[in-house]
DNA sequence: TGCATATAGTACTCACGTAGTACTATATCC
DNA sequence: GGATATAGTACTACGTGAGTACTATATGCA
């Protein structure tokens, strides 16, 4: 649970793939759908979502396809949260108030609010050309300096 | 989107009323629908996960109810979370390993784990205890000494 | 100008998971 | 043994994500 949707899974892979590319390099959805084994329609979808979302630029045309806008690896993996689910909010109220018939008596409101920035700032920290397996990442230091081996299943 | 469920949420509320309370209280579920507004089924439906997790303790029979298993606010809105949702994973693959398609040619795999790490920790550092407004909060440590101004929602 | 290519936009179906309810069994106290 | 309250399970309804299909529009080239 707490996941993201498919969508977006897949949209952060075919970013990665457009940020390996050598810089400026047009994609057509044609050949990213045969890349990462997604069928057309659903690679024209995502990309087009991302291209309304200013992550990458459209052209038209023949030989069209599309690039990405912020090359150099400036998009975060928050942003394109954004622009393929909408508000990054883990409440409802956060992102749309007013839906909650306990919104004026909920006592923990405020409280989501800080968390929720804190995941969105974590998001925000990671850059789509660090998404990709084996880049010399730096993510680790998002993490923490404490070892990895004790916290990340639990008990469950 | 990247939403917890209305189950959590709730969860969280009566929880932070059982911590409101003076330690050890017993709570009943019928007591504790009235005080949230929700219908006794659904808050009995929550207590249950909530008893099967481990988070509070169910006394049958009458003047029963729901205690907290760990009073003085030990208890952290993530194992809440996974109580009722189960383990906290932002992609499918995390939790639930050999249902995507893609898994083993997926280049991003490693790196949503690493993502996952900083979300689940981030959750682990809050108790229930301070997830009532107007508490003393420590949350804002989490947050940072950033100011809280800038990035919250950007320009969706 | 007309054709081929490729994206833009919209509408649609299907499946799954959450929300919420209902009913029966079991444990505890008096 | 009866009253109270949780345990467990099963069920329906609904919203939303996943995926597909179809039509319109823009671009490049002969």
């Amino acid at each position: 649970m707490l996941r993201i949707t498919k969508q977006t899974d897949y949209g952060i892979m075919l970013l990665t793939r457009l940020a390996g590319l050598p810089e400026g390099t047009v994609l057509s959805a044609r050949d990213a759908a045969e890349w990462s084994n997604l069928s057309l329609p659903m690679v024209s979808k995502i990309l087009k979502s991302l291209a309304r979302g200013g992550i990458v630029i459209s052209h038209r045309g023949v030989d069209g396809g599309y690039s990405l806008a912020h090359p150099g690896g400036a998009t975060s993996v928050a942003s394109v949260i954004r622009a393929l689910e909408g508000p990054i909010s883990m409440v409802e109220c956060g992102a749309h108030p007013g839906q909650c018939d306990h919104e004026t008596d909920c006592p923990v409101r405020v409280n989501w609010g800080r968390i929720n920035l804190v995941v969105e700032r974590a998001l925000e920290q990671v850059p789509i050309s660090e998404m990709v397996d084996g880049h010399p990442t730096e993510l680790l230091s998002l993490v923490g300096d404490t070892d990895e081996r004790d916290s990340p299943s639990k008990t469950n």
